[in-house]
DNA sequence: TATTGTTATACTCTATAACTATA
DNA sequence: TATAGTTATAGAGTATAACAATA
């Protein structure tokens, strides 16, 4: 019998919902990772959008803002930052001069693979608890529920 | 061939990792059931203080500070909002002079039922697309990451 | 008129620490 | 001294909208 004031009512507790351990686990992943990276200056949404740079050589903001899933408000603050940390560079668009394109410094070209190798390092210690089987069947599982969701934007929190 | 400035550097993609793949379906999740209680007025971090007070009769800040995982100070802010909504009532703890006891209004106790209904909707909504088993295999896949890091904090964001 | 991008505002969550009142 | 709680400050992320420049 849960312990409530009301035991006549039966109450989903927070545990109860696969959401619960989703964020549990994914939380931990996530920080962990941002642990792993701050001390090469850089934050999780950061990392991403260098990430996106380093597969386009050259990128408008409105375009990362719609893979990202961010508004074009948020780019420009990330921007900001990544600008004062000379990892990005903004030049104008020689085709459409309302338009900008953002490309990595060879500063920032540099710092995405040994990003990338803490992404690896911070995955494998955290689902090695799982067996190789396991990891395999989880990331089925999650890869269904995004396809059957349409989820596309990248994750960045 | 990856598609990079440097073809010879193979370099693991954002959706390389399990951790890109739990974030991505735990921020949908949790974003739509933040759009599902915002109706009620209440974000999520303020519905699961919520619950717990609802189990607990009273509780100290302190105390739920190391329940949520969260710092004293941001208790303190998130009691404010609660407060000001009158869905929380804060005491002196008679015991102890500079201690105090949060709990649940009969406005708050009234909204807890709800939530926990909105919650259950909005897991199930998510998680139908998955069959039975395999919600049963995401469950313990999850529970036994968190069993092996030791999460126990309840995950808000 | 619509679009590109920046800027401003505001709110949530997080983290640290200063501060008070009490133990 | 240590603890309980509040308050202040700052940073990151999110969302909305006002705005200037250009199409």
């Amino acid at each position: 019998m849960p312990v409530t004031s009301d035991p006549g009512i039966a109450l989903s507790a927070l545990h109860d919902h696969l959401g619960y351990w989703m964020r549990l686990v994914s939380n931990a992943v996530s920080h962990g990772f941002a642990r792993s990276i701050e001390g090469q200056g850089v934050t999780v949404a950061e990392w991403v959008l260098l990430r996106m740079l380093f597969d386009q050589e050259s990128a408008a903001p409105s375009h990362l803002a719609k893979q990202m899933g961010m508004t074009k408000g948020a780019i420009s603050k990330l921007s900001d930052r990544l600008l004062d940390k000379h990892l990005i560079a903004r030049a104008a668009d020689t085709a459409d001069r309302r338009a900008h394109r953002l490309a990595l410094t060879a500063a920032g070209r540099a710092l995405v693979p040994k990003l990338a190798a803490l992404a690896d390092e911070n995955d494998s210690r955290f689902f090695k608890a799982l067996g190789p089987e396991d990891q395999v069947r989880l990331g089925n599982l999650l890869r269904a529920m995004a396809e059957a969701h349409g989820l596309r934007n990248t994750p960045l929190s």
